[in-house]
DNA sequence: CGCTCAATTTGATCCAGGTCAAAGCGCGCG
DNA sequence: CGCGCGCTTTGACCTGGATCAAATTGAGCG
């Protein structure tokens, strides 16, 4: 386990970095700006001390004052059912932004907090309108930014609505595999932040599922699993059961029918 | 079917109001803006004949120009699944925007077909953002919208993730009841333009599901359903069915009111 | 009118995945 | 170093809703 070539850890020297110097520069907001406009961004920009894992970033029904970034580490969303169980909206990892749906009514609809030791970047909403009226790129980048949290939002929806609960799962990790190959992680090997009961809160699934799904990817050789690490040996495979659920008997796909 | 009050129905005379003059400004974009800036707005919109039942707004993978907003009548945005089936993504009523997911790569992410006649305004969006850039109110508003759509996802992704099948037919009856209300529509009494395959796609259950749902609430005098003619008889019941699904007995429901 | 076709309802059966229960196991902590 | 606790795995069972099938309704139409 020491040969991992480079985990998605936090590497405390990327913390204070300027935007123009930020390694996220082109996932992040900064996105498709010239740099002298992001040199206007980034003098709006507040950085804080690191979160510890199970801190609040935010809570349901704050006032909502400004977005945040996932600049190191990881966050969950989530709210509370009408039973009192938490249901998990969403993972965030390096250079997603949060707090987007508050704008609506100036409330968070959802808590945020840690999964692990986490840095933020923290953008006052008020100051970053203002600077969109001045720039029309930024104004552009941020309606692109929203614009895209409603098309996965849709994704989510559609898998949420149709698949099976091998489809959420290995959906659900090439999501994450995809997400840390664009962050400069491994693709193939890295460690899940979150708990099984967490997963299958997302996924619309009980944990025990999770599990048990996890357990059969790593009998049939596509993953390897160990507690929070995971491996993914064949992503032909992930992609197949996402892609064409029907065919799907669990050993040897043969198109029957 | 002769005295039912104020039906959702196309009412001709609206079609091609100035947004100053468009009974829907309170819910559409112009909601907060100046008059002033309401016409300036109103400049850019282009209103175009009415759609009939099955015309198609846009489709998937088309070049991104406009905004839509529905004026009256009634749209369903969907998208294919991989084993070519129709995935109903929302469901459109006047005053709601359609298009907001193509900002972020300029092509649209899902087909929109209009579910009966169906009047629409168009806006272009490189207009808009200019407009935008120089109403910081608009922008403000523009902001919000594509906030709202952000949240109100995430509240379909939690249906879709934890709710019984009674539960997101319940669910789905207010939504529509509360919209129609604030259309000025009634709330209790509406016509639905969408099929039950339709309903079932967008709730992820089987027509058969849904069928077999509206037919219980009937016998349970919370709605009485005749075809596409819903009327709910009891929202009470309907909001007790959404709010606590834990303490749930189907049957023998204490009419007490 | 009677025919056709699509939408809906209703019935019967089956199974994916939820729920309950009981071990494992690894980690932190006294 | 051993204890306890939270996370995870695994097993056994059961149910909600999918699926398959058939009957019913109704709207359009020659």
């Amino acid at each position: 386990m020491s040969d991992v070539p480079e985990k998605n850890v936090i590497s405390l020297d990327r913390i204070k970095v300027a935007c123009r110097d930020c390694s996220l520069s082109t996932l992040c907001l900064p996105m498709g700006l010239r740099a002298d406009d992001v040199d206007r961004l980034d003098a709006i920009v507040k950085r804080n001390r690191p979160l510890q894992r199970g801190d609040h970033l935010f809570r349901t029904g704050e006032a909502f004052r400004n977005l945040y970034v996932v600049k190191t580490g990881a966050v969950k969303t989530f709210t509370q059912t009408n039973d009192g169980e938490e249901q998990v909206v969403g993972f965030h990892l390096p250079g997603e932004v949060l707090g987007l749906d508050a704008i609506q009514n100036g409330l968070h609809g959802c808590n945020a907090r840690a999964l692990e030791t986490t840095a933020i970047c923290e953008l006052p909403f008020e100051r970053l309108e203002d600077l969109a009226s001045n720039l029309p790129s930024l104004q552009h980048q941020m309606f692109r930014l929203l614009s895209k949290e409603i098309g996965q939002e849709a994704d989510m929806m559609a898998l949420l609505g149709r698949s099976t609960a091998e489809e959420r799962v290995a959906s659900f990790l090439l999501s994450l595999s995809d997400r840390f190959r664009r962050r400069g992680f491994s693709a193939t090997d890295f460690f899940l932040s979150m708990s099984r009961q967490e997963i299958g809160s997302y996924l619309g699934l009980a944990l025990e599922t999770v599990s048990r799904l996890f357990t059969r990817f790593q009998e049939e050789k596509i993953l390897k699993v160990e507690r929070k690490h995971v491996q993914i040996l064949d992503v032909d495979r992930l992609r197949a059961i996402v892609t064409h659920q029907m065919a799907c008997e669990h050993h040897h796909a043969q198109p029957t029918t």
